[in-house]
DNA sequence: CGGGTTAGCGCCCTCTGCTGGGAAAAA
DNA sequence: ATTTTTCCCAGCAGAGGGCGCTAACCCG
């Protein structure tokens, strides 16, 4: 009879202010405790007091003895609740139970993919009583806080007199700065420094110093840039041509004051020149690192069209190896509608083959190319684009922040 | 039966640290 | 003037701590 009892689903003892019933006395009075708020259990080391027993023991593990009889067998990690110890070992197994609805991340508890579902809801629980921003998650308004009150943490490097405003920029600014990759060398005196801080620091001693002389009279330049410049007036030289009338200058400067003076601003589609050995001489140095075609299409391009940042209607041409150059905006245009831009974009480096991308131009305001050359081919892409800057990423898939930019008058 | 113990589910909080966007500053 | 670098900050995931409550289990 006994046995039965216990085993059966009996709920004979009634919950008199709610609806739920229980198998005994005691838990029900456990649970009639919850309503009044009555805590038999006090704990005689803190002010903390709670309704049942179990309780108590768990709360003088955590806040007092610090008793964990949970141990981990593959660290020493060690919990007081089992449920806590089997939600680390997922950390070890790589264990992701919780899937999201919305896309396809999975957390490996609860809390973590509740937390996460804020940013499909747009839910922004945390709110800035100082300015009225509101974040997704308690620590973003913490750190945030951090802006509006004056006495802020700082991080000092232990190497350099810079100081940090966080902990996680500090650790930027030591793979930045203090980091050796390759060996940079000081483009005036040919000295090599191994990390960039040194570089730095080295560069400022040659402040105000013309190292750039000229062989051919006494000129010396701050920069090889003017020293380029230089050069030309012994040679007689006027590379920088305007395209609308002809007229030949010794320096871009020059050229860019007579387009301002005496064309109006060029808002159409200029044809890709060819290339110009001279000028490209000059930029030489400042030529990246190659990267693949399809880096430069997913890292910048493709992105770029996808936030359309090219503008309304980016204008593309494609320079063939003959000379040949041909429109090809429309076509990419309808070609975008019918597949999407990945299409488009795979469309672009089927063109250019499996070559080497080996230049990617830069950026400005108002009308701005960029070309992708590729091979014997060189797509153009001419933009409306008004943002600053382009990213770009590199092999591993980091950002690469900026994309070096062009210096030569395409 | 009563009281303690252990598992278990749930809720919520904090600390931590990486990533990438964008503005300002420097070149 | 434009391009490159630096600084600053929000977004967001990983890991863990503490408590509320209940059901099952154990044992005198
Ligand atoms: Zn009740
Ligand atoms: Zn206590
Ligand atoms: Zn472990
Ligand atoms: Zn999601
Ligand atoms: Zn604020």
């Amino acid at each position: 009879m006994r046995h039965m009892k216990t085993h059966s689903n009996e709920k004979p003892h009634k919950c008199t202010m709610c609806d739920r019933a229980f198998k005994t006395l005691a838990s029900l009075q456990n649970h009639h405790n919850t309503h009044t708020g009555v805590r038999p259990h006090k704990c005689k080391q803190c002010e903390a007091a709670f309704t049942t027993s179990g309780e108590l023991v768990r709360h003088i593990r955590y806040k007092h003895t610090f008793e964990k009889p949970h141990k981990c067998t593959e660290c020493d990690y060690a919990s007081v609740e089992l449920s806590k110890l089997k939600r680390h070992m997922r950390s070890h197994t790589g264990e992701r139970p919780y899937h999201c609805p919305h896309c396809n991340y999975a957390s490996p508890d609860t809390y973590k993919l509740k937390r996460h579902l804020r940013i499909h809801t747009g839910e922004k629980p945390y709110q800035c009583e100082i300015c009225g921003a509101k974040f997704t998650q308690s620590n973003s308004l913490k750190a945030h806080r951090l802006i509006h009150s004056g006495n802020k943490p700082v991080y000092q490097c232990e190497l350099c007199p810079t100081t940090c405003g966080r902990r996680t920029d500090l650790k930027i600014h030591m793979q930045k700065l203090h980091s050796s990759e390759k060996p940079l060398q000081c483009k005036k005196c040919l000295q090599e420094f191994p990390d960039r801080y040194s570089y730095k620091m080295h560069i400022k001693t040659h402040e105000g110093e013309k190292c750039f002389r000229c062989d051919q009279c006494d000129y010396a330049a701050y920069s090889m840039r003017l020293l380029e410049s230089h050069v030309l007036t012994h040679t007689g030289e006027k590379p920088f041509i305007c395209e609308i009338c002809g007229a030949t200058f010794r320096q871009k400067q020059l050229l860019r004051r007579h387009k301002s003076l005496y064309h109006t601003p060029e808002d159409d589609l200029i044809l890709v020149e060819q290339a110009k050995p001279k000028r490209a001489r000059i930029t030489t140095e400042h030529i990246s690192t190659p990267l693949t075609a399809e880096q430069v299409l997913q890292g910048s391009l493709l992105n770029d069209m996808k936030e359309g940042k090219l503008g309304e209607a980016p204008k593309v041409v494609i320079v063939h190896p003959d000379g040949r150059v041909e429109e090809v905006t429309r076509q990419l245009q309808s070609l975008a509608q019918q597949h999407g831009l990945e299409e488009v974009m795979m469309k672009m480096a089927t063109v250019n083959e499996q070559s080497e991308v080996w230049k990617l131009g830069g950026e400005g305001r108002g009308i701005s190319r960029r070309e992708v050359g590729v091979g014997g081919y060189t797509a153009a892409i001419v933009t409306c684009s008004t943002t600053q800057t382009r990213r770009s990423h590199d092999e591993n898939g980091h950002c690469e922040r900026t994309v070096r930019g062009m210096e030569t008058g395409w």
